[in-house]
DNA sequence: GCTGGGAGAGGCTTA
DNA sequence: TAAGCCTTTCCCAGC
């Protein structure tokens, strides 16, 4: 156990050092602001990081209970409590953080960098699609990426071998309803804006089952996109399609980062 | 610093025992799996929890930088390193945590419960609202909530005062295309299953500019919910609603196209 | 620098 | 187990 005083002292000066402060010790949280919610007093780490941000978990799940970021922290020491408070405007937020007892408390010097994460997203899949669309259909020429419509961000669109417009929506993850409706507003817009027929292509691993039954009556396709991810490589090349079988409809894709 | 043979023993003992351990020390990361990614060696937390979920965290931001959940964890020493690893099936993912140094190392004993209490989600305004649905309309009187549709869950369905039925989506916060989407297949939904027109109104604090356009194509119609979050134990009421304000009182029946 | 828009992913709930 | 969906988000582009 450690003194409520002592802890004061120390979370103050960990804050003001930007480092990252935890604490354990049993305490009640009550947050307020975009949403109300009260934590009954329990056993719990509070996680103080250098950009003021304030995380409290629980000893299961990967998120927090409750958080609160860029707001202004402070600590008060009442009849054997210590309140530590944090509260923000823009919106209004308030979260304090009531400690009855402390069981430890560490500061850590960290750097504040983000750190730099090297991934494969959906955003390399893309761009490893983009270079070789003819893959997902014999003759498709790539027009435009990521161009922004007023009701979207649309993945990729193209052309094909008959001069059909093509809009290709590309997911990571099983598609859902969402993913066939955005498909859909995407379809909409660039059927408006150049007066013409457009042919929409959904892209993904897979798809639920009422989502294609959906898609079906929308007049638009599947092409089931199933990809392998690999362990980083040393080329500088991010990512690559080794192949895509229009039957089985199989990229593999390779992600190499230097 | 402390030994890697004997943060081994630590992290072993700790996750036995279901406890909540923290290292704090030097470590790349490998994830493979939803996405695959490296993060290159840095000082973090990681913080392994008594469900054996383990989050990487640097010092800000309240997300994590990697992390994994329902997984088999295992330590591993090599060359002047420690492997922590953590690997699970369907879907199938990987995490391996790869110490060079640790600084510190922590194991606490804490309960495995489940005990926010959160108010003011949607569910709490859609109760609030069932109460009184003539705050929306007069004379609209509730049929259903939470119905079950083959292309998704309508929050609810009334009846207006001229015997219209009314598909009502409810958004806590500010409504988007999804939203409107939403909305467009529960409406699609009733009119198929009973054969009739029907009114579809979107209930939020606000809606987006494009949204709204695309509300408005569609024929539904917008609803300003105004309400406000009242802290806990008030008679068991987590939510109350302010006000209703009809942004555009468009009345779609004669739009009918037959 | 702030803000609005859009997409994303964990986690809950019900069938 | 799977499907549907909600959310105290986060990023990014535009002002």
């Amino acid at each position: 156990m450690i003194e409520l005083v002592e802890t004061k002292a120390a979370i103050e000066r960990g804050v003001l050092a930007k480092h990252m402060v935890t604490v354990v010790g049993r305490c009640s949280v009550d947050y307020f602001g975009r949403a109300t919610s009260t934590l009954p007093s329990g056993k719990r780490l509070v996680l103080i990081k250098g950009d003021n941000s304030i995380s409290i978990h629980q000893n299961r799940l990967v998120r927090p209970t409750n958080y609160i970021m860029g707001a202004r922290i402070s600590c008060e020491l009442g009849e054997g409590t210590l309140k530590l408070k944090a509260a923000k405007t823009k919106p209004a937020e308030r979260l304090t953080i009531t400690f009855t007892g402390v069981h430890d408390l560490r500061s850590y010097e960290m750097e504040l960098t983000d750190d730099l994460r090297l991934s494969g997203s959906e955003r390399d899949l893309n761009e490893a699609l983009m270079q070789d669309l003819s893959m997902i259909e014999p003759g498709l020429k790539p027009i435009n990426q990521q161009q922004h419509f007023r009701k979207g961000i649309c993945d990729i669109i193209a052309q094909d071998k008959d001069g059909n417009m093509v809009v290709i929506e590309l997911k990571r993850r099983q598609a859902d309803f969402d993913s066939v409706t955005q498909l859909q507003r995407y379809m909409r817009e660039v059927e408006n804006l150049k007066g013409i027929k457009a042919r929409g292509i959904l892209l993904a691993p897979g798809i639920r089952k009422n989502a294609k039954e959906l898609l079906g009556q929308l007049g638009l396709e599947f092409c089931r996109l199933d990809f392998e991810l690999t362990p980083h490589g040393k080329d500088g090349q991010k990512a690559r399609i080794k192949g895509l079988e229009r039957k089985q409809q199989t990229i593999m894709q390779h992600l190499k980062v230097g």
